[in-house]
Parts: structure tokens; sequence; C-alpha cells
DNA sequence: ATCAGCCGTATTTTT
DNA sequence: TACGGCTGAT
């Protein structure tokens, strides 16, 4: 692009944000208000008009995918300079720094880094070398593990009353885990952040050189940083006067349970004093309706910066509200509504979406969806990756590359089967624990591990003679994939597989062949990227400045690690033509012209845990649930529906929830009533605005009044294979049905040894 | 080694 | 309800 169109169609505050200065800068940028373009513009034209090497720039982003748009945003406007450009997220940054300065933090540079899998296995070990029984779940000291690197510490700054035994025991616990991680030349995903804020704390001269490298950095969805990352965003760019620009959006602060802290952004202005503060409120997604809605949810909160939203676009229609009987006529009341968008032929599939709060609801709403013939695809996290032989796999190339990687090594010692029990895998655990080495390291030798029979030691030094064979091979493999190829015919895993003949080997077998291919690709890739670095090779560099890319001098295969281990698989792109369905965490920045937000019950969203306490609607908690609510509403373009229901069962228990609280805020008007008939607590309604919906049609058949207690009002219709409930026999399933209402005799196939019997309708309940 | 059966547990999950 | 993790039986 050329330089003179890089403001151009910018509104002023956006224009003001990317022409500032040098200097400290907070954007806040609403929902909708184009603050992607506002970043990518700005780099632009620090690059093209201001001049600024493309290696001085510092872009970070939270997700691949963020960093992957970005990336793609600034090739389109600066070709190939923006090849200079570091964008990535927080964590593939660290991890490319922590690697040039591993041996400053104990790690070599081959380290690997361990998932949430790996690291509950790691907690689990160093449980034990506690000793002393530990009264807690590994699921949550591991967790309490995060929270302590989120915030920056390490088991010595834990802050630990003496009466905390707990605490006590957590922070032993955590010693004991970092401990075992550094044996195995091993970090976790905190790791990359804590190792390397604590090396730039103590070696402020290695702190130094990226500094003088990075004149610029920007920052994304600010937001939702976490002390750690903030830290280092201050190390890399100090107050008061750094070139630090952060975007971001409070009301949109959806990760405190991640450790992500909104003070952050809230008090940005106060940690870079005379930051320059640029408001983006203009939206250019929603309509007006839709606007007001959100920002009159949102406003009820009380700490936030000051802003709202306007648009130059029309009213629009009225919002929707759904109100069902229970979840399933909810789910079916989606799916009615889905077609009937699509008939009107102005909205796509695509440019729909489901959100919910729990992914508990998702099930419900996929049947609704399949029965309906709707295409839809459930978006989420990674999946590839995570099936078991994509991970020995992965588990054999990360030995590969360090051997001391005891997690991988424990996953695959018995992977295929070689004859290596658990008590053999417990006395060599046991003899490396106390000589304080690797596992690897500990099977160099394994006559002289006590206890051990002749059989074991014999397998043992096969196994061991596998992986060191593998780990010279490594040293030497030009690319990824010659790596990926020899460990899966040296392990025989595909063989295995293959040989044991069921179609659901067959298809882990093929899984493993498409791995295979996920290195080829990601060779060829880099092959790609390596002549382009080559012919734009930094010219100008001031001699005591690194300006090499920060990848520069991986080996491949170690880079292809890392691309699975941070990246994942590239995130397949919203169904074509289909529905989307997510939880309203996953919904955050996107956009869909047609948004259902369904559970808008106490106790759903906002979610149960929000509501204990006493007074639930001034908590932290509360405060999140509304910003994720005002997330969920601004992603609709055109339409939004928001859906209740009357009961719903959920963990097994029908449940009469009432409706949310966020539907009070949203006045009756922007539904096109006149006064909210709903958002009563369900026993003073009488009667649901009785569904003109598929209870008329073939719709849910067991009618049922929710004005009081426990039975079936009666049979309408065809109930056959409904799941229902009895007192006395349980669950089960309707087989026939004799007469019709109250007094019906029903047929019921019972679970649980019961067998058929005949009961009366009103003694059943529906689920 | 593998598996049925039992118990306990249940947000959200960028990396 | 439904799933994962653990146990005790083959």
């Amino acid at each position: 692009m050329h330089e003179s169109a890089l403001l151009e169609d910018l509104n002023p505050p956006q224009r003001e944000a990317v022409l500032h200065g040098d200097g400290p800068l907070l954007v806040l940028s609403g929902a909708g208000s184009g603050k992607t373009r506002v970043i990518t513009r700005r780099v632009a034209h620090l690059v093209m008009v201001r001049r600024v090497f493309p290696w001085r720039i510092l872009a970070v982003t939270f997700t691949n995918k963020a960093a992957r748009e970005m990336r793609e945003r600034l090739s389109q406007l600066l070709g190939s300079q923006a090849n200079d450009l570091v964008v990535s997220t927080f964590h593939s940054s660290a991890a490319l720094i922590l690697r040039r300065e591993a041996e400053h933090v104990g790690l070599t540079r081959s380290f690997v880094i361990y998932d949430d899998g790996d690291q509950l296995n790691v907690v689990k070990r160093a449980m034990r070398d506690a000793g002393i029984e530990v009264p807690m779940q590994p699921r949550e000291i591991l967790h309490r593990i995060d929270q302590e690197k989120n915030a920056a510490r390490l088991p010595e700054h834990m802050q630990v009353e003496p009466g905390d035994e707990r605490g006590q025991l957590i922070r032993k616990v955590y010693a004991a885990y970092q401990e075992r991680l550094r044996t195995a030349n091993a970090v976790d995903f905190g790791d990359l952040l804590l190792l390397l804020v604590t090396l730039f704390r103590k070696r402020p001269d290695v702190l130094e050189n990226y500094r003088r490298r990075f004149h610029h950095v920007l920052v994304d969805e600010f937001q939702d940083t976490n002390p750690v990352q903030y830290e280092l965003l201050k190390q890399l760019a100090p107050p008061p006067s750094a070139n630090l620009v952060v975007v971001g959006d409070d009301d949109q602060s959806i990760y405190r349970w991640r450790g992500a802290n909104v003070d952050n952004i809230l008090e940005f202005p106060q940690q870079y004093p005379g930051a320059k503060v640029v408001k983006l409120e203009q939206n250019y997604r929603s309509d007006q309706n839709i606007l007001t809605a959100a920002h009159e949810v949102i406003s009820k909160n009380t700490r936030r910066m000051p802003k709202k939203l306007w648009s130059d676009r029309q009213k629009g229609q009225t919002l929707s509200l759904l109100l069902s009987r229970d979840e399933r006529s909810e789910a079916q009341e989606v799916a009615r509504q889905v077609l009937a968008l699509q008939r009107e032929g102005f909205i796509k599939f695509s440019s729909m979406a489901v959100f919910y709060r729990v992914n508990a609801q998702s099930r419900v709403l996929e049947e609704a969806l399949r029965l309906a013939r709707i295409p839809y695809t459930l978006v989420s996290g990674r999946s590839f990756y995570d099936r078991a032989e994509v991970r020995d796999a992965s588990a054999y190339l990360r030995l590969m590359v360090n051997p001391r990687s005891d997690a991988d090594l424990l996953r695959i010692i018995n992977t295929p089967a070689r004859g290596i029990g658990d008590t053999t895998v417990e006395r060599v655990t046991d003899f490396a624990n106390e000589k304080g080495v690797s596992l690897y390291e500990a099977l160099a030798q394994p006559e002289e591990i006590p206890a051990l029979n002749s059989t074991a030691v014999k397998r043992l030094k096969v196994f061991r003679n596998l992986l060191s064979s593998l780990a010279s091979f490594a040293k030497g493999a030009k690319d990824a994939a010659s790596a990926v190829d020899e460990m899966l015919r040296e392990t025989k895993l595909v063989e295995t597989l293959v040989a044991e003949g069921s179609d659901e080997a067959q298809t882990r077998a093929e899984n493993l062949k498409e791995f295979l291919g996920a290195a080829q690709e990601f060779d060829l890739n880099r092959a790609a990227a390596a002549v382009q670095a080559a012919q734009n090779a930094p010219e100008d560099v001031p001699p005591e400045v690194d300006a090499a890319p920060l990848t520069a001098d991986t080996p491949p295969l170690q880079a292809f690690l890392e691309q699975i281990s941070l990246v994942g698989e590239a995130d397949a792109e919203v169904g074509e033509g289909r529905v989307a369905l997510m939880t309203l965490h996953a919904a955050k920045g996107l956009e869909f012209d047609a948004v259902f937000l369904t559970g808008l019950e106490d106790g759903v969203f906002p979610h149960a845990r929000a509501l204990k306490g006493e007074d639930p609607d001034d908590s932290e908690d509360m405060a999140e649930e509304r910003r994720l609510c005002y997330v969920g509403f601004t992603r609709a373009r055109k339409r939004l529906f928001v859906s209740l229901t009357q009961c719903r069962s959920l963990f097994g228990e029908l449940r009469y929830n009432p409706p949310s609280r966020f539907l009070r805020d949203v006045p009756p008007a922007l539904f096109g009533i006149s006064e909210h008939d709903v958002p009563e607590p369900p026993r003073a309604v009488a009667v649901a605005p009785r569904k003109r919906t598929y209870d008329e049609d073939d719709g849910p058949r067991i009618d049922r009044s929710y004005s009081q207690a426990s039975d079936m009002d009666g049979v309408t219709g065809d109930v056959r294979g409904m799941r229902v409930r009895h007192e006395q026999f349980g669950t089960g399933r309707v087989v026939s049905t004799d007469g019709s209402g109250p007094n019906a005799k029903v047929t019921v196939e019972f679970g649980g040894g019961v067998g058929l019997k005949r009961v009366i309708a009103r003694f059943l309940i529906p689920g």
C-alpha cells in the first residue's frame, strides 16, 4: 500500500492513534471499533513514513490466530518488509528469546515445552517428592502453581502465612516441580514468561540487548495481560517514556480466572504517566439496538474506563427473546429460528453463531441442529495434537531433541508395548530420583539399578539404544520430516497400529501419517521463509544491536516442535456454510450477522459460581460475567437472539432457574415489547407464553406445568422414546402409551435392572 | 496388560 | 447426566 493511503479510511481517533509520536499510548478500543486496523496501520506507518526498521518493532498478541491475522495484514501493507517484524504471541516470543538465553536460566537451547498433560504428570511426581501425604488434588495444586507463575512468583517468592499448612505444602510441591522441570530440561507455559522475567530482573545486561533492539512494542488485547506479561512489557519498554502501545478494552476482560488483571489496563495511565489515551468509540459492526442493549448491560459495572460505543448504523431490528420450557425445546427453538433466518435469505448459515456459557450446553444444541439438518461446526480448542497417538509421536520427537525429558520418556517407555511394566519403571524412577538425574541418564547403565532382573535390564537397554540412535539421527537431520520419518520407522508406531487391525487403530495410523504430512508442510514453509529472509538481510544495523531474526539458527526439528507446542494446528476456519457453536469465551474477537445467546438464566449465565457470596452483584466474578455478556452481545451485527428456559437439567438434576439478571438490564423496548413479560421468577408466571412452537408441530410431547411440583401433566401426542424418571423405578425410556392426559398409562423400559413397567403418566418426570 | 464397574466430580481454557 | 480416574478381577 502506498503511504498516502494509510490514513485515508480512518476516523479521527483512529488516525490519532496511528500518528501518535513517541511515548506510551493506550488505545481503548470498544468492540467492533477497528482496533486491528489501527495496530496494523500504525506499524505500517512507523515503517513507511517514520522509517523505523521493521526489526525494531515487536507486536504481541495472545492467540496465534490473532498473530497470524496481524502478520497477514501487515504483509499486505508492507510487502516483504513485514518479514523482519516480530509479530507473535507472548509465549512464542518469550520462547524464542529464552532459547537464545537458555544457558542463563539453567536450560540448554534444546529445552522442550510441557503442556497441560505433561504438567499434571510432573505435579503428581513432584507430590511424591514432597513426601508426606498431600491432601489435595494434583489438578488443584497445578492450578495454584500456574497462578503463582502468572503472578510472577517463584516458590521462594510465594507469600505463605506461617500457619498456612496448605500454602507451605503447595510451595514445597511447587519447588519440587520446578526442580523436576529443570532436570528434564523442560519448561511449562508459565515458565516461558516467568523465567524470562526473572532472568531480566537478575541480568540487566541481557535485558539491555533487547531494549536496545526493540524500540517499539505494541500489545493487542492488553486487558487480558497477567502480572508476568505486564512485567515483561515493562522490562522491555520501561515507564515512563518508552514506546509502548497497548490496545484493549477493559469491558472485554474475561480471563481473570486465568490470572489476567483488568487493573493493568485501568491503571495504565498511572503506570505510564503522560501516556496518551485514545478512545475508539465508533462501532462499525452492530446495529444500534444491539449496541444499546450491550451498553445497558455493561454500564452496570462500576470499575471501568468511561466510554460509550456509538454507531451511525441503523437502529436495526429488535432483539428477540426466546423462552422455552427446557433446554431441549430451547435447542429446537434455536434451530427453528436458524432455519427461518436462512429461509428469509439474507443470512447464511456461516454468518450465524450459537453461544453458550458452559460446554455442557452444547450437546443438546448439537442434537437439535442435527435433527433439523442444519450444518454446524463446534468451535473448540485443539484436537489433532491432543490425540494419544500424535502425542506419543511428539514425545519421541521431543526426546530426540532432548532425551532428558522425563515426562516424554515415561509416556512412551512402553509404547508400543515392549514389556517394560510399572514395576520396572518404578525401580528406574526411584534410582533416578536418588541420583538426581534424568531417567535417560539413569538408563545409561541399567545393570547398576538395584532390584532389576536381567530381562528388565535387557529390555531397557534396547529401549535406551533406540532413543540414543534416534537422538543422534536428529542431530544430523536436515529437516523435520526426515526426523519424523525416521522416528516412525524405528519405533514401529505405525506398524504396531496397523497390526492391531481394528478400524480405530487404522484411523490412528492415518493420523500419524498426517503428522508426517504436517512436518513436510512445515519444512516447505520454512524453506520459503529462509529464501525471503536471505533476500532482505537488514542493512544499516548499528554494531551494538542484534537485529537477527529471533528464530535464527533453530534446528528444524526443534522449530517444528515449537510450532506444535505453541501454535497447535492451524485452527480450522469456521466451517464454510456452517453455523458456529461455541462458548462465549471462544467468541471473543469474532462477529456474526446473527447471534444466539442461550441459557440466560441465573445459575447458568451468570454462572452459579458468580452467584455465591453475600453481595454477588458487587463481586468481581459478577463483573466478569457481565463483561462476558457484553462480549456476547457485541458479536452480533444484525440480529441478536437471547434465549432462556424455565427449567433445565444440568448435571443430572432438574433446576428451575430464574431469568438472568442481565435480562433485567435490557430495556424491554429493545425487544419490541412494552413490558418485560418474561423475566419474573418462574413461580410467579402462571404459564409460559404458550410457545407457538414445536409443541404444536411435532415438538416436545409431554406437557409440563411450571406452577407446581413434580409430575408430568399428561401425555399429548407421541412420547415414545422419551426419557423419563420415576421416583421409585429410576430413569427409563417410554416404550408405548395407552390413552392420553394425566391418567394415561405408559409402558416404560427402566434401567438398573428394573425392566418394563406400566405406570401412570402423572408419576413420571421428563428427563 | 486390559477392562468393567464404581466413585466423585462438574465454568470459562488465548499459551 | 457423563466422564475420567482408580481399583480389582481376568
